[in-house]
DNA sequence: GTGAAAGCGCTAACAC
DNA sequence: GTGTTAGCGCTTTCAC
């Protein structure tokens, strides 16, 4: 059995709210015989073992200091570069003193009773919510942080630069010569605000080069029918992540062609397996550790509700990316 | 404010043990009054929105029905397979009416109050502990589950069959005519079970053939130098994980060596890019899935203490491996 | 600076 | 089957 503290006051001979207020460190020291009492309580917490119960504490404080992961897709919180994110995010709330749930709020989530029962103070989501999820946290008043996802314009959110991203990677493959440029996006991939934004930077660079922006959101095989046709193929693909530069980076060595030579290839997100791929992938990047560090700090502070003071909340942060190239872009094929 | 049973209580007139139990559902319904008066509490709960307090209730049973995920290196946790095993392990426990909390427990965790202050009821662990973490979980008699990993032979756990999966890659190579066959650990990579297990498996597929069971635990670029050396180079390397796969798969690419027509390789976990890699990885595989759901089987039972019964608490558990022949194993080349 | 006491919302033991 | 009551261990007020 632990102690608590009036184990220690008992054996102090004073009064639990006086332990409580010196395990507190809340006594200034200024008389002497406060100040001797105050180490005399320290030392038998410390001979007792003593932990502050952290239920009764949560009980009585009315929180418990745990932030709620909630996704709905496996794969894509634990796949690709979120987990970068998910390390930062659990590190920075680990220093202010905060937890980090991983749940579920998809079908068999069973997410209600945990959410709205009061075992979280905040959550922190990857992907667009359920619309229960969201009305459930609406009326609970839970404060909640998107990463990576705008599809609640009250919510306050972190996003990647998606825009100037694939502009990059647009840009960089029209110097290189390319014409026939497409963006890809994999049909498990649910429409979101990435894909808009990936596009619209794409299609600007297209277009102020009078260059059609060719978009494909399918399978992987009709991609890459597309690909291997003959004549007018594209001759530079921009990925709409790691994963889809993987399958057709994949699928063209199956059909004996080339990166880069038949086929220009630029992937988004630059996780740590790409710079090893034959060849090395071209790909668009970020802080993505950042990403979970930021959003940490944006919860942390919307649970102490700062933004009652002179600083309005921080409700949208834009992380910046950055073309990383490597060898998986080249200069089109010469025109047969 | 949220509802309380005691608001429920008072609206309908009855005491609050009597809305508790109706709740809980722990009523017969046998006498009619009784099951119309259940009905009406029941409908006034719903009208108030009511949801049961979690801490309230935390603090009452003295549990919270949290588990803790502890770890020390966050790239071991979220890369690999182990996303897998945490998909199982985060689902399976949700079906139990448990939930998972990430904590690292390395210098900067700061564990100790979330952990021994009663904030999870029970851990699992992916990688060996610190031995203060372990010296203080064992006092505040915290089970644990150990998931991959039997470095303490006093906590449940749950591992690979690593000895049958290295020994039927070495046998996979050496039906395939290679003589030179290494293991292959990288340096990063702490010494523990796993490697131990890896290498027993190997040598005793080698020395079956009276080969000699080589072995490195080193930098890539020392590896990469045996491999590339002429003469008695290793025609066939077994990995110790994809991760070693894949650095070694690139360097030969950049050497201008090829897979598997130089050197035949062999990955360890088939994790899901490999099958995509030029070319596809032969690989040992396993359910990493089935770790995750076992595993939170277990730290469930052995919460609510099962072992006390007839049946003996299950204490370890090995999950069966599978050599996946891909593209990356051939024939070793002809001695020239 | 200290002590007494109320309260957080639930569970569980007990008397009816 | 129902109501009463006593905890669970902390925080927080309020006298002193």
């Amino acid at each position: 059995m632990p102690a608590t503290i009036y184990d220690i006051a008992r054996e102090a001979g004073v009064s639990s709210s006086t332990v409580a207020r010196v395990l507190r460190g809340d006594t200034k020291g200024d008389r002497k015989d406060s100040a001797e009492r105050a180490a005399r309580i320290r030392q038998i917490a410390d001979n007792l073992g003593y932990r502050p119960n952290l239920r009764a504490r949560a009980f009585s404080e009315q929180r418990t200091k745990g932030i709620g992961l909630l996704y709905t897709d496996d794969a894509w919180v634990f796949e690709g570069v979120n987990d970068k994110v998910l390390q930062g995010l659990v590190r920075e709330l680990r220093k202010h003193d905060h937890h980090l749930l991983l749940v579920p709020v998809d079908a068999g989530g069973d997410w209600e009773e945990l959410l709205l029962g009061g075992h979280v103070d905040g959550c922190v989501t990857f992907q667009p919510l359920p619309d229960a999820v969201r009305d459930g946290l609406r009326n609970a008043a839970l404060p909640c942080v998107m990463l990576g996802d705008n599809s609640d314009p009250e919510m306050p959110h972190i996003v990647v630069d998606d825009v100037t991203g694939s502009y990059s990677a647009a840009r960089h493959l029209i110097a290189l010569g390319h014409r026939r440029i497409g963006l890809y996006v994999h049909k498990t991939v649910k429409p979101h605000c990435s894909i808009q934004e990936r596009f619209q930077g794409f299609e600007t660079a297209m277009t102020e080069e009078g260059l059609e922006p060719n978009f494909w959101h399918c399978a992987e095989d009709e991609m890459i029918a597309v690909l291997t046709r003959g004549g007018a193929r594209p001759t530079g693909l921009i990925c709409y992540s790691d994963l889809e530069s993987t399958l057709i980076g994949h699928a063209m060595w199956q059909y004996g062609l080339k990166i880069p030579n038949d086929l220009s290839l630029i992937g988004f997100n630059d996780k740590f397996a790409t710079k090893y791929m034959t060849p090395p992938l071209t790909t668009v990047g970020f802080d993505a550790n950042k990403i979970g560090t930021l959003g940490a700090e944006m919860i942390i502070r919307s649970l102490t509700g700062e933004s009652s003071k002179a600083a309005p909340a921080i409700t949208s942060v834009n992380v910046k990316t950055q073309l990383i190239v490597r060898g998986s872009t080249a200069a089109p094929p010469r025109e047969s």
